[in-house]
DNA sequence: CGTAGCTTTGATTGTTTTCAACACATGTGG
DNA sequence: CCACATGTGTTGAAAACAATCAAAGCTACG
């Protein structure tokens, strides 16, 4: 059974890009209406798969509706850098409806739910209701400041300031999500993974975390990140959330 | 004298927008006459001064004419990145049109020249001219793309690399501009700047120089970069300008 | 001139990478 | 059910890279 694509209507994951949305604008009834009622189609992405590869025209958005994606780098000596985390209610490559060939790559971290909405009804959804043009842009703006201060963890924080920043950023991301508290959430991704996003080598990350689970703050077991005292965890991160841009 | 604001129209600011601009996206004559007789305020700033401050309400946006300015973040014990250098022509803080509070803070590097573009000017013109709103758009995914690359270029590149690398990509957006040569033009920036901008710190950026001066790829004197052997630099940085999204 | 800011140098320390190996879990085919 | 392969996590020792500390030149400018 390959990843059959079929249309759905009201699945979870425009309801969580609602709320996304919801949190940074204000939509009317009709508003609210148009994105639920958007046509797509859903499909499983298999873990390290990717789905959308550098140059590619892109006629569709991208919203993870399960799973964890991955916006990645490469350089030719093989080099890799995730430049993005995107949890379900993202729209990963929603800056592809006004530049249609993509300047990036996406792949699946884990075995992943994504839904694919055409560029034509995204237009047509902003012809009928031109405020959600501005919506949508606010989103992507909203990615690029988590970019932004994506190059000041790795730019100017030490390795363990990274890791507990990326797991404040992660928790308050799951947490305005609905999908978890900020305190304990799933991030079922290997630690080759974080090391591509913090910009370190695996072996050091994994004694990153060893460190970091020394000072009590955090428990982890590889998939689960428990945060047992989110106060000592912001401060070792300097965690500001402002730069979320929420409200 | 302080900085006097005075009203202008057609000054170089709007000129170097609009070529910026056009260089992603088709205007109509229109379009381009509306971007043109954009009212603003042109006044100019002294280096190492602060004029867009974090959290701070904006109802303009910020036009570099002339100079160079940084956009930064900073830690709470001091610690400072600069996240994305602005050129003349480059619209700093064209988000701010959809996210009115600044989640960011801008700072001239060197004495420039700055045009205050209200936000309710550019409202009327997208309102007047709808296809613009796609090209404002358009615009701030080319600065986000931009962020995105500095994360890799941050994370996985080396000193040397970092820096060969900035250098490809101002010489590149130099001479988009129209203000320069690729591979000659001024950068009057502090190696302390560069270093806040590369995640190093001064004294590496210094030796780093130096041992680019060495490959006999560059010449610089601290306030004119000469690249004299382009494709040298670009394989020393792995430079790829798919990420400017031209074209 | 004299000063302030910037660049450069040297010596030392510290963080992170590299390399190499082992442990552990999971899943597969025999 | 075991043998085996594969992917992931963990450990140790050595090397490389970058930070830190401290001080000395240089340059532009008043």
């Amino acid at each position: 059974m390959g990843p059959a694509f079929l249309s759905y209507s009201d699945r979870p994951g425009l309801r969580l890009f609602l709320r996304r949305i919801e949190q940074r604008s204000h939509l009317t009834d009709a508003e609210r209406k148009a994105i639920l009622s958007l046509k797509y189609e859903v499909g499983p992405v298999e873990a390290h798969a990717d789905f959308v590869r550098l140059g590619e025209p892109l006629d569709h958005c991208v919203l993870i509706e399960a799973g964890l994606v991955g916006r990645f780098d490469m350089l030719p000596d093989g080099r890799r850098q995730i430049t993005a985390l995107h949890i379900p209610g993202d729209m990963a490559d929603l800056p592809s409806l006004v530049v249609p060939k993509a300047g990036w790559a996406l792949q699946a971290l884990t075995p992943s739910m994504i839904a694919r909405i055409p560029h034509q009804a995204l237009h047509e959804a902003v012809s009928a209701h031109p405020g959600l043009g501005n919506v949508l842009w606010r989103d992507t703006v909203v990615d690029s400041s988590i970019y932004s201060q994506g190059v000041t963890n790795v730019g100017r924080r030490q390795a363990i300031e990274r890791v507990a920043h990326l797991w404040c950023e992660l928790g308050l991301r799951y947490e305005q999500a609905g999908l978890a508290d900020r305190t304990a959430f799933d991030l079922p991704i290997t630690q080759n993974d974080l090391a591509d996003t913090l910009g370190l080598t695996v072996v050091h990350v994994n004694r990153t975390i060893q460190a970091l689970r020394r000072t009590g703050a955090v428990r982890t077991n590889g998939r689960r990140v428990e945060i047992l005292d989110w106060q000592a965890l912001v401060a070792i991160a300097q965690f500001d959330p402002t730069y979320l841009l929420l409200d």
